[in-house]
DNA sequence: GTTATTTAATTCACAAGTTAAGTATTTTTG
DNA sequence: CAAAAATACTTAACTTGTGAATTAAATAAC
């Protein structure tokens, strides 16, 4: 292709190509297992027993609450995901099902190998030192959230 | 906060932090004049008087055929943009009207003077050197298309 | 030249992103 | 302790992401 001027240059298109190219990868096979990758991000932010409020979760996989909100409904609907009793009942808790266990245990294998293919064609070195690079853009972007 | 175990570690999750921080600081003030982020990508790549087809716009917004569908609607019935003829009836081409040119220059100011914010916050080098890793990442997670 | 095949774009259906508004519970304040 | 403010989620409404099916036009094959 001729060109793509300043599109190529652009940090904002970088980072959504780049994140784009990462996530193919893993898409089809989450989804063989019946899950969308943001469902799958919530499943793998629980699992090993990890108990978590939704604004711990929303935090982690940075999905927003409204869509958290819906996807925990569905998780809840197929019996993957369970709530907790939590002292403050403003707050929801949840945690893995056993069946939930068990299906982020299918999945983990052959994500475990995609991520190590990732590793092995761009370099292990290169792979932690460009998240080190991106987590301190984040930080660096972020003004500190005055707490 | 305590610990975020493997999820800082992971390069997908990093991808994705770091393209919500960077896009946020350009959201609000291209909303301000009216726009979505991917509405103003399309503007963007619209802008100086490109001419361009649905698949390459498509490409270039890193915009799905679908969505880029409902967008242009929108941006039409807006008179933002409007279409080309084009000799291959199949293809749509669309170009900005001045109504788009003249919002997208409004726009461009403020976004160039957010993107140089972050040039300097985070380094002019080492954000050109992130734009490239990032590229060479893609590059290399692509599978040569059969072409 | 008419019929297949391929290509370009749109439409459909459903999941998720985004902002604003609403609900329930807890904490604070007076 | 009662009223007000803050917190934790959820719901609502709209835009976008995603995969599959459709429509229309151009090209290839007979």
């Amino acid at each position: 292709m001729a060109e793509t001027p300043q599109y190529d240059q652009s940090l904002t298109i970088a980072l959504l190509r780049a994140r784009d190219a990462v996530t193919a990868l893993f898409r089809e096979h989450v989804a063989a297992a019946g899950l969308t990758l943001q469902q799958w991000r919530v499943i793998r932010a629980l699992a090993g027993g990890h108990e978590l409020d939704t604004t711990t979760l929303s935090d982690r996989c940075v999905i927003l609450p409204p869509s958290l909100s819906r996807i925990l409904r569905f998780l809840a609907t197929e019996q993957l995901v369970e709530n907790v009793p939590s002292s403050d009942r403003r707050q929801r808790v949840v945690r893995l099902t056993e069946k939930g266990q068990a299906l982020f245990d299918r999945i983990w294998v052959t994500s475990q190998e995609k991520y190590t293919a990732i590793e092995a064609a761009f370099g292990t070195d290169d792979t932690r030192q460009l998240v080190d690079t991106l987590n301190r853009l984040r930080a660096c972007l972020q003004p500190p959230d005055p707490r």
